[in-house]
DNA sequence: ATATTCTATACAACTAGACATATAATAACA
DNA sequence: TGTTATTATATGTCTAGTTGTATAGAATAT
């Protein structure tokens, strides 16, 4: 479970690379493909292993091999599928700005430690946390928890009753205008409960966006983190 | 020490006196050690016995295996440095920016449909790719895939021998100077062939980063994609 | 009794290297 | 210029060694 212990063999998935290779049309017709040593440098393994991968196309008819001249492609399947992503603004990053959403839960609680360092509190401040779930066309698309400092927004709790946006809820109190100072992204597995309420299998790949918004004067007024869905977004950035 | 009355498992005493020729310093960083085989008939054990010592040892991350090549000590005791962050401007995003890096192929072919498209050319129209690893604390961070349209870079593949940057490439066929249009972000699975090269298990989250570069005339000169090990990085975004 | 540990065997997957052989590019020569 | 050696390159074949996985059974501990 640690190390390049891979399911499948590696032969199978170097063929499986060069099928979609030829799939994707990197490779015309009657062209040559590079060599078996400079894919065994490619795919970081043994040439054997590129060959054993090669044969496997040969045997399917997609390339054919000349000895001391190379391997060349025969003819190109067309069933390379394209996945449908959904695209999204630089704004959006953050949680709860997506068009549907459901709330799960919002408790008035302590910070954590990395809740009071992203938030510039002490570590046991009261803070409002606000878990919900994202949607686009009826699908889950992310879960998200954003975190905010009682003492910068007293009795944003409430404002979430009553089925506000985050923007307005800050709004709601004092806080009319703020911008993103940090965003931080990176790629985690997804936990048994994500899993759950993103409707997919344990372990899928998510994309966890992280980051803190601050008033006009710097203050962090909220700390948020979006796990979305690798399979169902793409994040967008416009320059 | 095996005899009776031992109520250490041998496996585990065999993992201890493999650590502590390692702590002594009989086997330096990538030293390959003696085979299974060899171990078994040391120890006088079978040799699925010794195996259990070794994992052990690759748990810690003393040692890493190779099948086919043998138990090699590990270059860097493996104590990520998780939440490495890297910082990203818009511009270094793309491939082949990070300190350390590693040649895997460069090769010239035809544009897929989806490279024709980013890079505005047509699909079929001769590029030059060029695939990489990324490295830190010889750790390997990402791999890319770099694609640069030949018509603008002409002769662009030779420059990638003369071990230059991409920034030193590209100013070497005439592009002095290009800014990032685009920058897309998600999750995804790591496939077995990937998952070789990062040293990851196979289905490990991977942060994938696509996006195009352009020059001065907003003419797109190389659209890259870059596959992020999750574990060990985090995308730090600059407003 | 029952589970854990260890042994034993067999096979699959991958690496490593050597060598033969076919092709293509290059140099030498008439 | 045209033909022929020469050389480098690339695939095909072979042998050998090493790790990974699966299965089954014996020895041992609790």
């Amino acid at each position: 479970m640690r190390d390049t212990s891979s399911k499948t063999p590696i032969w199978q998935a170097i063929a499986q690379a060069l099928r979609s290779d030829l799939a994707e049309g990197r490779y015309a017709p009657g062209d040559k493909l590079p060599t078996e040593a400079a894919l065994a440098e490619r795919f970081g393994v043994n040439r054997h292993t590129v060959r054993h991968g090669i044969s496997a196309l040969v045997e399917e008819g997609l390339i054919r091999t000349r000895r001391g001249a190379g391997a060349f492609v025969a003819s190109t399947p067309t069933d390379y599928p394209i996945g449908r992503k959904v695209r999204f603004h630089d704004n959006l990053i953050a949680a709860g700005r997506l068009p549907e959403k459901r709330v799960l839960l919002v408790e008035d609680r302590f910070a954590t430690d990395g809740e009071a360092q992203a938030l510039a509190i002490n570590a046991g401040d009261p803070v409002c946390s606000y878990h919900g779930l994202s949607l686009a066309d009826g699908q889950p698309i992310a879960v998200f928890e954003s975190v905010f400092p009682l003492a910068r927004t007293p009795g944003i709790s409430a404002a979430f009753g009553a089925q506000s946006s985050v923007t307005e809820a800050l709004a709601t109190v004092g806080v009319a205008d703020y911008t993103r100072a940090s965003t931080r992204l990176t790629a985690v597995r997804a936990g048994a409960t994500h899993a759950l309420h993103l409707q997919v299998t344990e372990g899928a790949p998510l994309l966890r966006s992280s980051g803190v918004n601050v008033d006009q004067e710097r203050n962090p007024v909220e700390y948020g983190r979006t796990w979305f869905v690798g399979d169902r977004i793409t994040l967008t950035l416009e320059n």
